[in-house]
DNA sequence: CCCGAAGGTCAAGGGTGTTGTCATAAGGAC
DNA sequence: GTCCTTATGACAACACCCTTGACCTTCGGG
């Protein structure tokens, strides 16, 4: 078949589907996000991809050379709105602590496409852009570079690995989610303190710190340890 | 079909499939186990897993509702894996630091299952151990309940999430693997020092840094900042 | 030794991604 | 305004997926 796909910007010819819409990049991966947003994560297929965009499903074979491809797009269109109107305060604190948030935030958005992508390093714009700026927000505050760039990663990782794994589980089907939710209560619920004396004396609290994301206390903890590595270099 | 799964405990007959081999759950599991370990993440189907068992696909029903039910048995046995022979030095530093290495490293040697199972809770033995250890750990090292809690809570999040982030990078299909890798060079050592000059300024000790997973810095900044908090507590 | 039923097998239904081929309309050339 | 090229949408088919209902064989308790 040789090459099908024209990369966007060199399309001419807008040929429209036999139900009259007519086809985009832009189109097929707004119309992508709101499948999967609307209807389950096994929504995404191209089947349904080509139903809800009046079109053959092989049509976006023409677009993106195959799912993957169509999977990073997306990926890189979260993170774009993750981005959307942020702008560094000078505190390097705040402005850490908000990116981490808004990662957080968009990926929780689409979980479905989240679980799948968080961990892909796509080197679009919107990727790009996000990572000149926490670079920035770490040597403004006066990291050395070297330090900067480790820092850099263990914060950028965390902040996605957490998107991804709180994604994951609200991506999960109905079914699976709710009974890895009722764990916490039937199976540690039941232990007892002769076998597990350290669960059964802080069930409760277990049970109920469990309920939310460890994300937002671990994020607190990092930026606690940064502080402290900062405090350090600005002092040597 | 009514209810098809005999529980492991209660199986009295035991037919030999046409080919002579006599299943059981723990064989499954450790079949299942090798052939993701063997072949890609796309090796692990039904369909696959009877012919690495010698029998028909179906036959796994008998002893898995569905491929989830499975996929949680494979998840509790990679943590089990992950403890053997693990025991606490009284060091509560040195064994945190144990526990998240040995967790991800479990996770790793399965990619394809950790990327697929790391958010489960699946409320099985080799887990609620797990969980007991951890909890041990910091309670014996001297924080007050509620804050053990929360720390065991952020604690075994960030191990799941970056053996779940540094799997899934592992699972992917060779091309989507090497792709992601070369965006570092191919991407990242092209921006220009206007559009990006904090990436273009530290670009050698980025691309060389992200090679390698953000985890073991990351879990020494959360060491350090339990560190803090367990020194507030111990003066106060 | 018999017989109930556990458990392996078979076949089918309804999904999936992908690709080779075909046909048609868009838009440049004249 | 017409023609021609070719981009692009449509179609059909392949090879795989999970799951289930019905069937049948063989195990093992009485």
């Amino acid at each position: 078949m040789a090459e099908r796909v024209v990369p966007e910007h060199r399309r001419q010819r807008r040929r429209p589907t036999k139900n009259g819409t007519v086809l985009s990049e832009r189109m097929i991966v707004e119309t992508a996000l709101r499948l999967v947003a609307q209807h389950g994560a096994d929504a995404l297929s191209v089947r349904r991809l080509g139903a809800a965009l009046g079109a053959d499903p092989s049509a976006v074979y023409r677009y993106f050379r195959n799912t993957d491809a169509l999977l990073l797009a997306l990926a890189d269109e979260m993170v774009g709105r993750a981005q959307a109107g942020w702008r560094a305060t000078g505190d390097w604190r705040t402005d850490l602590r908000e990116i981490a948030l808004r990662i957080h935030a968009a990926y929780l958005a689409n979980p479905q496409v989240a679980a799948l992508a968080a961990h892909r390093t796509t080197g679009r714009e919107h990727e790009t852009r996000a990572v000149e700026s926490i670079l920035g927000v770490l040597r403004e505050a006066g990291f050395p570079d070297a330090e900067a760039v480790r820092i850099y990663h263990a914060f950028v990782d965390q902040a996605l690995a957490f998107a991804a794994l709180d994604a994951a589980a609200l991506a999960l089907p109905e079914p699976a989610r709710a009974a890895d939710e009722r764990v916490w209560h039937a199976a540690y619920g039941k232990l007892s303190a002769d076998t597990h004396p350290h669960v059964a004396a802080t069930y409760p609290l277990l049970a109920a710190d469990m309920r939310d994301s460890g994300h937002p206390f671990a994020l607190e903890l990092l930026l606690d340890a940064v502080g402290a590595r900062l405090a350090a270099h600005t002092r040597g």
